[in-house]
Order: C-alpha cells, then structure tokens, then sequence
DNA sequence: CTGAAAGCGCTTACAG
DNA sequence: CTGAAAGCGCTTACAG
C-alpha cells in the first residue's frame, strides 16, 4: 500500500528541517516569508496532510472533547449532540461519541473507560442520571484529572456550567392551562420520578396548582416515557383514574402528540373539551392537529455556554492553573402558546 | 499535573518487560499464566489504561471509521448515525463524525482533508450528492488510498454496499392509493430533483400512475424540503394549482405532517376527501391525527451491511490484497398502512 | 515464553 | 529566523 507523505518527505523535498516545515504547518510567525512560501508550495503540490496522531501524542493535545450521551435519536438529545459538535468545531475541537443505545444494559464503565484510553481534552457527561455512574466516574475518571462538565446529571465536584430550566417553565405552561379556565389538570411524566428533569418538571406543575389553589392528587399523575405511544397509553389511563380532566401537561411534544391521537380517536376536541400543553417545539408541533402550545429550549445557548466552559477549564489544566467553574448559568425555555390549549371564545 | 501511568510503569512494577505487558493488555496467547496474572494484577492496581493514541500510531491503525453526515438532526440520518455507530462499536470501531451542519455552505473539502488528518482506517459517506463532490473526493481522497464506502451518493468507484429501495416502495404506496379508489394524486417531493432519493421516489409516484393509466401533468408536483412546513405550504399550492387532488403522496412523514395539519385548519376530512401517504414511519407516525399510511426503512440493516463491507475493505486493505466489492445490497421499506389512506367504507 | 532495539510521525525545549 | 536531538507511549519484527 502507498505509504503516506510525510514532514520528513516535505522537508528534504523544500530543503529545510522538518521543525520549519512543523512551523508552517501551525502557522508559527517565526518563519521567513520565501522559506514558508516554499514549504507551502511543496506540501500543496504533493498534498501532503498532516498526521493528527503523531500530533497527538508528541503535544500530548488530541483537541477531542469526548461526550457520554443517550440515544442520540431522541430530539432534546439529537439536538444536544448536533449544537455541542457545532459549538466544538467552532473552539478547534472535534467530538468523540459516546451513545448508550440501551440505557439500560450498557456499561457505562466500560465505556468511560474505552473512552479515556482515546486521551480526550475534555470530557462532556450528557448521559442521564443513573445509580451508580456517581462511582463510576469516581473510580475511572477521577485518577485521571481529565476536566470534565456535566450538563444533565447533577455529580459532586463536576461543574455544571449551563442549567436548562425546567421548573419554572412547567410552572408557566401549566399557569396558562389555569388561565385559559381549565380546571382539572393532568401530567404525563416523562420517566420515572428518579431524574432530576423529570422531578423538575412535576414540581412546576404542582407548584402551578398550588399558586391557584388547586387539589393535587396521586390520580392526577401518569408517567409515561418521552415517545407518542406511551403518551396516547397515559392518557387513556388518565381519562379512567380521572374523569373530570380537562387538561393535561404532557412533559415533551411526542407524549402531546400521543394525547392528540387519543383526542381524535375519542372525539375529544381540543382544545374546547381538552386543553393540551407539551415541552420541546419540536418543529412539527406547530403542525400537530391542532397546534401545539409547548416550550422551545434554547439548545444552542445551552450547548455553547457548556463547550466554551470545558474549553476554558482545559486551558487552565494545561496551564496548571487551579479552575473550577462554580456558577450555573440558568437558560430559560421560551413558551409557545398555539391552538391546542386556547379555547375559543 | 499528575501524569499517566504508562505501560512501562506496570513493566517496572511487575519485573517485566514492555512487550509483555503489551501481550497482556492485547491478550496475546503466548504468555504464562503466571505472569499474565501478575501483569493484570498491577494494572487493575494502578488503574492503568493503554493509550490509544500511542497504539494508533505504531501499529498503524486507528480502529476508527470517519463518517461524513448531513444534519443529524433530521430523523433519517440521524437512524442512521445511530445504527452506523452500534454496528461499529460491535466490529470494534469508534466513529468520527464529521456533521455538515449547513449543506449549503460547508466546505467539505476541508472536512474531509481535517478528516484524513485523523486517519481513520474507512470512511463512510453518508452525505447527500452534491455537485463537486466527485472532485473532492478525486483529489483529496484517492491519493490516501484510504478505504470507503458510500450510502447515499453514487460516486465512480467507491462501492455502495447497501441501497435502500425508494423506487418500488413509492410505486407500492401510491398504487395502495389507487387500489382505494383515489383518482387525482399529487406529490410533494423532498428536495430539488438532483438528488437520486428524490428522483428515484419521483419516479415510483409516475410508473404507479403510469400502470393505472392516470394523466400526469407538472401541476400535480410541488417541491418541499422535508419539513412540516413546507409540507403545508406545499399542500396550499397544490390545492390551488391542482384543486380536482383528492390524494396526496408526501415523500417523507414531516411534510405529511404539514399535509395533515393543513387538511384540519380548512375542514379538509383525511381520508374521506384526501389521502394521505407519507415516508420513513417515524415512532410518531402512528399517533398523527388520522394515522398515517407510510414506509418504513430499515436502517438497522442498511448500517450493518454498510459498516460490515468497511470492514471487510479495510481487512483486505491491511493485508494488501484488492478487495472491492462489486455487488449492492437492496433492502426494501416495509410499507405499513393506516387511517390517512383507508377509506371508510 | 520473554526481552532489547528500532520505529510510528510528529512537537518540544534548547542552541545558535 | 533555523536546526539537531530527544521524546511522546505504544507495537513490531527479531532474537533467544
């Protein structure tokens, strides 16, 4: 097989040594005019690519941010690891995926493991809250001092740079419902009551109905798991364990979806006898039948607040410098009010 | 900083030599169980992890696989990524992504020379075709010799392992329609007509028609972009320009969506006075207000076959020995009928 | 079954 | 502004 160019080849080819050539390459100042012209010259006309390995290790910087993440195919996780890769390349990074594809079964250790032998930069946890990762990283990743952010889980001693808000905003979709006079007010949860953005999210609910002086009962609450099946099942079960309903919060935009579906199924209408509010915007919510009153959650912002924050934490570990990031930045997901939870008047 | 323990610490710590602790962590056979044991037992007491860096680049070989990918966002690449990478991650790869975030105005060249910096042993292109890319290819990847495969594009030269019908699985959908009694079908097509997706589930919609004898005519084609709205945008200009359309073939489920949406906001009653098919059975096809009759692909087996043929090129490649598989895989779409296409009788 | 030497392709001080 | 030497942390023949 063809053997690669080397700096060495572009050397000898322009006649200089290869820490010159080194210097073009990175774009040192401390080069002549005509020698960098001529390395140039040489290294375009034999297109010559440098080894980003041997890089690697001589510079001990392989400029890769790993990331732990959750099944990418979900939207709030796609979105994430989309905006995070966005922001990385804008910093010089590359990203190294992580995807537990079955959250259940996968070895997180294993994989934490696997990934620190690659000797990211950084290292971004994006993987949910689960029983035992808190051990997990003690154990793998705390003898290595790699720096390392969180964005989800909350772990002792890991800076959590950006906080999407969920509470205040479950709070806020839940107050409109009140406003609009609808009076007996359901949730489909998410996932179980174990995560910290679930939890958050029932808590604003309550806290809404409580402001208005409403009954919260156990009846009231179904939890589902984020996909339209299990929110068309919940509100089944809803409709049974609590007649009155005349609205319900389904905590993201597909379990909304699966209440729409049960809605028509039923002849239901929405929103005169069923209000219905979700969480994400995902862009098909405005076209859901009928249009669906959700949150949009500034991804983006959250991805970029978390990056540049790791970013700097790697520049001062390879300073030395002691840095640990105390302050969360709160983001707050803006409310979208639509059809389905408006009733005409 | 504190530096990593090195393979040559658990040498010393275990009276060894290098290689031998090399035997041990690559689980070479010829090694004494004596002294594997004494070995393993260092390194699970320092916590000792290889670097992979290091190993990369003496043995020559990154057990990673590029993957050029157009928004992962969107729910087809996005199945995709994910199965590409458990596919991988099963064969003993990593993936390196490299996401065109913005089609339009990435330069891919760059991407794809950064992308060889890292010397994956395969790259995997996943990207939609784009005019120029050819030339990209030509002149940044051919002279590396690295091996790849193709899943979307059809590019001279490089093998395309699995081709996911589109053709056949539009003809059978608009044909359902047919069958139902429907009699003017339009469609709303994805994207501009130079792409092969496009075009290939074009041409199914005419040779449907063709077989049934039914006129085709410009005004019955509308061009969106694969979003719930251009969907609906395309369903008002279809009604306008083409108003006897009694059914309606949306080349993907999100502009079904919008199909579906525009249908409620002007009393337009899916399926009585409009059919409905739509592409890719998204989870949430099933919960659409009526559900929909679409296609499902399967993009499990479309990665496997993809990263299982990488693979095999990349074997050969090490071994020197020419390997380029000629033949495609076609895998088809499962077509899975519901509400949006059945007359109720 | 085990080890000494060379090398993978770069960068990093250091010297001039 | 430029270069000779050493080193990053492994693996690969090769020798015994």
């Amino acid at each position: 097989m063809a053997r690669n160019i080397r700096l060495e080849d572009i050397a000898r080819e322009a006649g200089v040594s290869a820490q010159t050539v080194s210097r073009v390459i990175n774009n040192r100042p401390d080069v002549a005019r005509k020698t960098r012209r001529k390395v140039q010259e040489v290294i375009d006309r034999l297109g010559y690519l440098p080894n980003t390995i041997a890089r690697s290790l001589s510079s001990q910087r392989t400029w890769m941010m790993g990331v732990v993440i959750s099944s990418i195919d979900r939207y709030g996780p796609g979105r994430i690891f989309v905006e995070l890769d966005k922001q990385a390349h804008a910093l010089g990074y590359r990203l190294l995926p992580y995807i537990s594809h079955d959250e259940e079964t996968v070895d997180i250790s294993r994989y934490l493991r696997e990934l620190i032998t690659h000797r990211p930069d950084g290292i971004i946890w994006a993987a949910m809250e689960r029983a035992g990762h808190e051990e997990v990283l003690r154990r793998n990743l705390v003898p290595t001092s790699i720096p390392m952010v969180t964005m989800e889980a909350l772990l002792p001693g890991i800076p959590k740079p950006a906080f999407m808000d969920q509470e205040e905003t479950s709070e806020a979709l839940v107050s409109h419902l009140i406003e609009q006079g609808y009076q007996h007010i359901g949730i489909i949860t998410g996932e179980l009551l174990s995560t910290q953005r679930g939890k958050l999210r029932i808590n604003g609910w309550k806290k809404a109905l409580e402001a208005a002086g409403r009954p919260i009962t156990e009846k009231q609450i179904v939890h589902g798991a984020w996909t339209a099946e299990t929110g068309e099942r919940a509100m089944a079960t809803l409709v049974e364990q609590f007649p009155e309903i005349d609205a319900v919060f389904a905590c993201n935009d597909q379990m909304a979806q699966g209440v729409l579906s049960f809605a028509y199924q039923h002849n239901i209408r929405v929103p005169d006898d069923l209000g219905v509010v979700g969480f994400d915007d995902l862009p098909e919510a405005k076209y859901f039948t009928p249009r669906l009153t959700t949150a949009k959650q500034p991804f983006a912002e959250f991805a970029a607040i978390t990056v540049r924050t790791l970013a700097e934490m790697i520049d001062a570990y390879l300073e030395e410098e002691s840095y640990s990031p105390q302050e969360t930045k709160v983001v707050y997901p803006e409310i979208v009010i639509r059809e389905s939870s408006v009733r005409k008047t």
